[in-house]
DNA sequence: TTGTATGCGTTATCAA
DNA sequence: TTGATAACGCATACAA
């Protein structure tokens, strides 16, 4: 069903609320304010009112205020562009997310860009699809955007984007895995362990054979490697591993469904090293007439509404990620306000989190 | 169940895999290329070589052929910043997405961003939150960062920031209803018919008496509108009307759903004016034991991989919006590129996807 | 079609 | 602590 057609051509127009009333729009339209109108309200010279913004500590109190005043009666505000070009350096940082479907990434960003919009930076966010490519183009672009940080969520595995990012000579967050070496500030999670707990998880419920569906590289490589190694401890046995090639939402973890089944096992066991999987496979499971647990018990990774919605509701490998969003926000200010960090590094605690699907 | 407490304080790294060899980093450092650089080597002046590249039809074939080759010789990248100071105007899109948690904004964005990063321009995301506080200091800012054309994820309701977009003399790209008086370019539904085909459908199913739940504003209160109307016409009876202030996550429906019987009364059928607050609303109602829909239907306005992914799936009110995003993404480009459109304003249409939760 | 002169609005640099 | 000067790298305006 839809609208018959005379509406299909003739939509209805929806009557927006307008607040605010008319702007009184014959007035001659303000003149631009520039630094030197201020400085020459306040009687001093253009560079000292650059300077009581910017660095008031160098100026003395009584122009400071005399300059407020002049600021605040003109309604000035510093051109951006022109400081950018003359500083080399925007108060833009920015936030590269692989997948705007992921709600773990929203949830960062927004943690995230509170603290720095706090602080009068400009957070804006770009999507990097989990393609090399995009992600080698959008560091070369940086260079001309000259962002006053970044921030990614993931670490960069290029060592030619890294050495083009150490270039840039301001902050870059890496977060999303522990490495030993990242390029400047992390707040990681270390996928390895969280592969080691899925593992440990499905061995105290008893599993014996499991199976595991995740990407094949990055992230999904990583906790594939601490999952296969605490099943080895365990004297579990993996019959099945999966390799997607890319994970946008859940319908890529539906279409591996099947496939858990194609050589006859009996899977009675999964770890899915991504909530997205986690979650389409649950479904999926679910529609070809599965029990979870009883015929199929899933663990995932990273939490979403969904798998805490569902009922039975999924068992999952979890971390703060607006809390990781936030230090990385903080780590991000702090060294673009030159303050020594005593350490670059944080590391954001996993847990299980256990629901009804194992 | 968590990691020992050792391996908390000792997380494992991540032996993340690093790609790409050494760079040989003792080179010496190329110095930045200038376009006054490659006006030398191609033989031409400075301002040639701009032509060249902004406006080839300006500049002989083969001043072209030969200023190429000097800008492929020297790796130049023209400075964004510099460009945008002289011309008052960056290459940056920007598009506002009112909560990241959507998925149909996020698919808008996506496809709008595609077809504007083709084109050279860069796409970059900001988050708006539903507050009319952060979308004026947003558009405040917008003086500042002098996009080259703005996309909204929504249609701006306060005079005085439509007057300020106004002045920007920029694309402005307003979607998501289909007011009589948009500021510039629209793509746009009409949320007002989008109600209609709710309460047509509630009555196609026999429906008498209903419920509704939306935001008291905006998007909510249009829905609104048209279900009201045609239930009017349609002898429907809403019994129920319930306004939520924010509607950021699923659980703002589940939060709801209760209100629904608050006053004893026997709700069979609601429209959710919203995805998140259907999704909500059908996984609160399975909890708490109702059969879908013999006790409770329930339709919902914009779908998403939940409503579509759950058993009975949740029927909806739908539209494309990743063409949205792409019709949005070609308008703002011809209007950039100073092509006349011969519409500002687009239709997208709306249909009911019709589920089991009717 | 090409080039010259100039300036975008701010801040780095240096001198006072 | 303050100010004069120059410059950031490019594109507009105008002339040729």
């Amino acid at each position: 069903m839809s609208l018959s057609p005379e509406n299909e051509f003739e939509p209805t127009f929806d009557n927006v609320l307008r607040m605010g009333g008319n702007t009184q729009n014959n007035e001659t339209e303000k003149p631009p304010v520039f630094i030197e109108d201020v400085a020459r309200l306040a009687g001093v010279s253009p560079i000292t009112v650059s300077r009581a913004i910017r660095t008031p500590s160098k100026v003395s109190v009584e122009k400071q205020n005399r300059i407020r005043e002049a600021i605040e009666a003109t309604g000035y505000k510093p051109d951006s562009i022109a400081r950018a070009l003359r500083s080399g350096r925007t108060n833009i940082v920015l936030g590269f997310i692989s997948n705007m479907f992921s709600q773990q990434f929203a949830k960062a960003v927004r943690g995230c860009s509170l603290i720095l919009e706090e602080s009068g930076y400009q957070f804006l966010i770009g999507e990097t699809t989990y393609s090399y490519k995009k992600e080698s183009a959008i560091i070369s672009d940086l260079q001309q955007l000259k962002p006053a940080a970044v921030f990614f969520t993931g670490v960069i595995e290029l060592e030619e984007n890294r050495e083009q990012l150490r270039k840039l000579k301001i902050p870059i967050m890496e977060t999303w895995a522990y490495p030993r070496d990242p390029i400047d500030l992390l707040v990681g999670i270390s996928n390895t362990d969280g592969g080691k707990l899925a593992a440990r998880h499905l061995a105290n419920k008893g599993y014996k054979e499991v199976a595991f569906i995740g990407r094949g590289g990055g992230r999904g490589a990583l906790r594939y490697q601490g999952f296969a190694d605490e099943c080895e401890r365990s004297g579990i046995s993996i019959v099945k591993k999966i390799h997607c090639k890319e994970v946008i939402d859940i319908n890529d973890g539906r279409k591996v469904f099947h496939e858990l089944y194609a050589d006859g096992n009996m899977i009675k066991a999964v770890f899915c090293a991504n909530e997205l999987l986690a979650t389409g496979v649950y479904l999926a499971a679910r529609d070809a007439g599965l029990r979870i647990p009883q015929d199929l018990a899933i663990i995932g990774f990273g939490d979403n509404d969904l798998a805490s919605s569902l009922q039975p509701g999924i068992t999952t490998i979890r971390f703060d990620s607006e809390a990781l969003g936030q230090h990385a926000g903080r780590m991000i200010l702090a060294s673009l306000r030159g303050e020594k960090l005593n350490q670059k590094t944080r590391y954001m605690p996993l847990s299980v989190i256990e629901r009804g699907s194992t």
